[in-house]
DNA sequence: TTTTGAGTTGTTCGA
DNA sequence: GTCGAACAACTCAAA
């Protein structure tokens, strides 16, 4: 008789420590196999030195080695996951699949199929809440809808906290975890990636950064943001330890932003066309110009405006912007080159080592002035306001764009107030409409 | 049902 | 340099 076998499958929850379905899994009294799936649908659309998937990549070779200590391995499949299931139920006898919930339209689609495919075989896709202190359906209005505005979202969220007490499973200490020789690895070189000159900063949070956030996170130049957002994207740090060090400091500032990360994973759960299309729908009247070269310029920090350009070098060089920055240059592009935001998403989606899709979208219809809870449209980011208030001294453009003051640094590619009276009479138009 | 207060991150203009 | 108002109404959320 073949053991029955309870299969734990890593998404975007790459640790094992507070991990809740791989605890759920190791507590259901059958052997464990841990899994992880690259989807070959997900990697067909990135290129070949995208510096995620070797950060994935070298998280599961971590992971990889801690369970090989244990006598166990990670399975390593490439391909479609409802293929690579197909092999699995052919090949144990399983009694159900544990995985962390994921609330990404894409996700929610993967995860409906494959939980129809285990129940042909009466078998169980158990799913836990992991990555969220609140799923989308746990925060509502009274009257039971979603919230649309973010202040009320957080205040409801926060009451809710109060009420609720966490549980942090600190220590990973094995258990049930099925023992073989050799477990199916794949390679970054097999799956068709190299290594990237990119890499992910650690998540080493202090305590004083959270007392100082509020103070130091608008300043480019300084590393008062935390730099988690890759380290929440893959899960390789739990939330709810997050939640816990903003809780203990005396500045919120931290915890809130944190609330933020739900509140836009909740719009987009019950709204899924927003990723798409403008939440507000009459700002689809807006007659973007989406001129190419325009576009190009902004891609590679040549606009002439030393803020916009040092943050897209930033991005380009390193996968990461700072975020007062991120807001100038949606601003810029979205209303001073009049581009679409779907764009300037893309392509943030491209480049962003924290890319969250509910974020990303979230933020740029924010600037866009388009969606829930959005930026009037008629605020405007001065580009050179904004240096004087936050790079004085020109600490971060200098580091960023060295040619600053020498004579091969392109002149402004549109002049300010020009561009802003444009916009402001193109927005108009679409919403007077 | 109606009312009321409020709404992440800004800029410009004129006194 | 500093300050307050205007920007443009609108929608949300709760009482």
């Amino acid at each position: 008789m073949t053991q029955k076998v309870s299969l734990f499958w890593f998404r975007r929850d790459l640790r094992l420590e507070d991990n809740k379905a791989l605890n759920a899994a190791l507590n259901s009294g059958n052997i464990v196999l841990p899994l992880f799936i690259f989807d070959q649908e997900i990697l067909n659309k990135l290129e070949v030195n995208d510096a995620r998937v070797a950060f994935i990549h070298q998280c599961l070779e971590s992971i990889n080695r801690k369970l090989t200590a244990l006598r166990s391995g990670l399975s390593v499949y490439t391909g479609r996951p409802s293929d690579v299931f197909k092999k699995l139920l052919a090949e144990f006898d399983l009694e159900a699949v544990y995985t962390n919930a994921d609330y990404e339209p894409y996700a929610l689609k993967r995860d409906s199929e494959i939980s129809d495919l285990l129940g042909k075989h009466n078998i169980p896709l158990r799913t836990f809440k992991d990555q969220v202190i609140f799923e989308p359906n746990e925060v509502l209005k009274g009257d039971g809808q979603p919230y649309l505005v973010y202040t009320p979202y957080m205040k409801s969220w926060r009451a809710k906290l109060a009420e609720t007490a966490i549980k942090i499973d600190s220590e990973f200490k094995g258990g049930n975890l099925i023992q073989r020789e050799t477990f199916p690895w794949i390679s970054l070189r097999e799956l068709g990636f190299e290594k990237s000159a990119i890499t992910v900063q650690n998540a080493d949070l202090s305590s004083s950064l959270i007392d100082n956030y509020q103070a130091n996170r608008n300043t480019p130049s300084k590393s008062g943001t935390s730099r988690l957002g890759p380290h929440l994207r893959f899960g390789t740090v739990s939330i709810r330890k997050m939640i816990m060090l903003g809780l203990e400091s005396k500045d919120d500032t931290f915890l809130k932003e944190l609330v933020w990360r739900e509140f836009f994973m909740q719009i987009l759960f019950h709204f899924p066309h927003s990723s798409t299309q403008c939440f507000k729908p009459q700002y689809d009247r807006i007659e973007w110009r989406n001129n190419p070269e325009e576009f190009q310029k902004w891609c590679e920090g040549q606009t002439g405006y030393p803020l916009v350009d040092a943050g897209m070098r930033e991005l380009n060089a390193t996968g990461f912007m700072h975020n007062r920055v991120r807001m100038l240059v949606g601003s810029f592009l979205c209303k001073h080159l009049l581009i679409d935001w779907r764009l300037g998403e893309a392509y943030f989606a491209s480049k962003l080592l924290d890319y969250e899709m509910s974020s990303n979208v979230g933020n740029w219809q924010w600037v866009a002035g388009c969606g829930v809870d959005a930026a009037p449209y008629f605020r405007i980011f001065n580009p050179h306001t904004q240096i004087d208030k936050f790079d004085p001294k020109h600490l971060y453009i200098k580091k960023w764009v060295p040619e600053l003051n020498e004579l091969t640094y392109p002149l402004p590619m549109v002049d300010h107030k020009f561009a802003r009276e444009r916009c402001l009479n193109t927005y108009k138009a679409a919403l007077n409409r």
